[in-house]
DNA sequence: GCTCCGATTGTTAGCGCTACCAGCAGGCGC
DNA sequence: GCGCCTGCTGGTAGCGCTAACAATCGGAGC
């Protein structure tokens, strides 16, 4: 596959493009054509460029392309916390599409979510001229760092509200805990409570606000809402309040983590689930299944986002007009977390 | 923050060298000094300088600077699944570092696992001219890969094994079993059942070796290992079978995902944990704690791992001579998933 | 036979930056 | 006063590549 680098002679320095026009005996300018244009050189012209490449182990130097065209076929994503489950899903669809259309991507982690760092996060990456930037933090101050932002560079958002000025694409946040909190009534549940992630993420306010509409529309009392901070020991430490009030019946938590934090907790105090308290989740992680009892969950599909956000993306370094955001549906997963109301 | 882009004037490209340049009354020679060597002009022309700099908003163009230094800045990780947990941790650990020593990571996620694909990994990256790679694929044939890789190019390897010619970071997963399995052979059981990861992956040969020294050293029965693929789903799967065994009183499975399938398995088949069984994972994932019951594991520090990447990585850039390997040792984490042996 | 055309290849210039070598002050020793 | 050194600044060249134009060639058309 690639080619052999020492043939003989004692390599001083990395081929470049003359060495090979020197080989193929043609000029510079025909290798170019012969490696970006193929068929704008004689089909004989170009095998024994080829050769010649092959022979000297030629790279052509991404730097020296780049000064000359502007482009320089990398993609930044600038993200919070890539160890999470979601980010990294998306990160990894990404970088998938990416390489099938042969563009490289380059990662900006953040430190800390604000205005400062997300902005921080878009100039590192412009400062290393990437083609476009994905920003992966579905948090209120990208929504307001992207607000105030004009690099002037093709930029796509996940998750960021629908009230910047860049396209998005957004994973129906409302509609999936609507769905879970359809589900729990349906099931003679008189009412859900809800544990919600960090109110300044934008996706954690999404599921609030599914989960308030459903109960307002259909009358129910809607219970305080704690927030936790995503991780399962928020969910246990906010599930243990909720084991106390033998009122609750059907709990829906913000994301599958902070659930399995309230399963233990619910089980500590005694109370079975599903037949005491039915539990729902929301991302469906892959382990979602074997929790115990298997969790009934709201299935994001991370893999479509990323696609989505790259071509998106590429849309926008091609010059094409900005389309309206780009919407992913969850999809309910109903497995054992969650049976009928008690009595 | 950024500098402001927008200064009246219509901006039609963007600023270069020459018009900082011109605007502080200086050589471009000064202005690039008075940007990478700050020492070397009078404080009081760089000054003026950086005043140019920021009215003019110039971003140094990182592909010219490239070419005539022939650095780009840039490392690369090629990693197999960035979605799991302990590449995810690893990923971030390096970009983190980057981050503060002004490199910027290009990731390359491999579709498969051999040695082709490795090569391909490194081989994008190259070609993209990263100053180094981390290799991030703890697989048999990222080994086999990186043994038949000449490009010259610093490269560093972790968990890849010990006969590459690469500098490697190793996790001591011989020592992390030896820990658990002693753990559970202290605690009064008489043999420890190994569900192992898939055995073309480095360290899940290396669990399963610490696993049966111990075995062996004690004179223990050792059970045969029945392998799986790190999923909750192939831990349930082996699970069932253990759990049917009622001579089986301690499981050490490969990784806390396996371990959760086990759990489900064990729990369906009425077996308590840890009162009949004892069970001990690997990793200590975020989760660990909150499984049910919360689990005995090895805690690796992938955040140190991936910091000793990226030092090593840096010293080889550097041209520091090749030192030995850097091993990170895991830590046994006890928690309620492990007990006495019955009776 | 001559012009003209398209297909193919070559030449020139320059992308934006920094290495390298000068230049040019001012201050020091003698 | 002269050479010399130190501290700062400038000029020139060139990194490796491709855009744009120029040149060349064989044959089609008349």
């Amino acid at each position: 596959m690639t080619p052999s680098a020492d043939n003989g002679k004692a390599r001083t320095r990395p081929a470049v493009l003359d060495d090979v026009a020197e080989l193929a005996g043609v000029s510079a300018m025909t290798v170019s054509r012969a490696l970006n244009a193929p068929d704008r050189v004689r089909p004989e012209t170009r095998a024994r460029v080829m050769a010649a490449v092959n022979e000297l182990g030629y790279r052509p130097n991404p730097a020296a392309r780049q000064l000359v065209t502007g482009r320089s076929g990398v993609l930044g994503v600038v993200s919070f916390d890539t160890t999470l489950y979601g980010p990294a899903s998306t990160l990894y669809a990404i970088e998938q599409a990416a390489r099938q259309n042969d563009y490289v991507v380059n990662i900006a982690s953040l430190g800390a979510l604000n205005r400062r760092s997300i902005a921080e996060g878009v100039e590192r990456l412009h400062a290393q001229s990437v083609d476009g930037i994905v920003v992966l933090a579905p948090h209120e101050s990208a929504a307001d760092g992207l607000r105030h932002l004009s690099s002037g560079l093709p930029l796509v958002a996940v998750d960021a509200g629908d009230d910047i000025p860049v396209p998005v694409v957004m994973v129906d946040q409302r509609g999936g805990a609507v769905r879970a909190t359809r589900h729990l009534l349906s099931l003679g549940h008189e009412t859900v409570w809800h544990l919600s992630g960090p109110p300044d993420w934008i996706d954690a306010r999404g599921r609030v606000e599914g989960w308030r509409s459903v109960l307002e529309a259909e009358g129910r009392p809607v219970p305080e809402v704690a927030a936790g901070d995503w991780s399962a020991h928020s969910g246990y430490r906010l599930g243990r309040r909720l084991a106390e009030d033998p009122s609750v019946t059907a709990v829906f938590a913000a994301n599958d983590q902070m659930t399995l934090g309230v399963l233990r907790a619910l089980r500590e105090a005694g109370r079975r689930v599903p037949e005491d308290v039915s539990v729902v989740g929301f991302d469906d992680v892959p382990e979602a299944a074997y929790f115990w009892p298997p969790l009934t969950t709201v299935r994001q599909d991370f893999g479509e986002v990323g696609r989505h956000a790259f071509r998106l993306l590429i849309d926008r370094i091609q010059g094409a007009e900005e389309g309206g955001p780009r919407i992913v549906e969850p999809e309910l997963v109903v497995r054992e977390s969650s049976g009928p109301a008690p009595h």
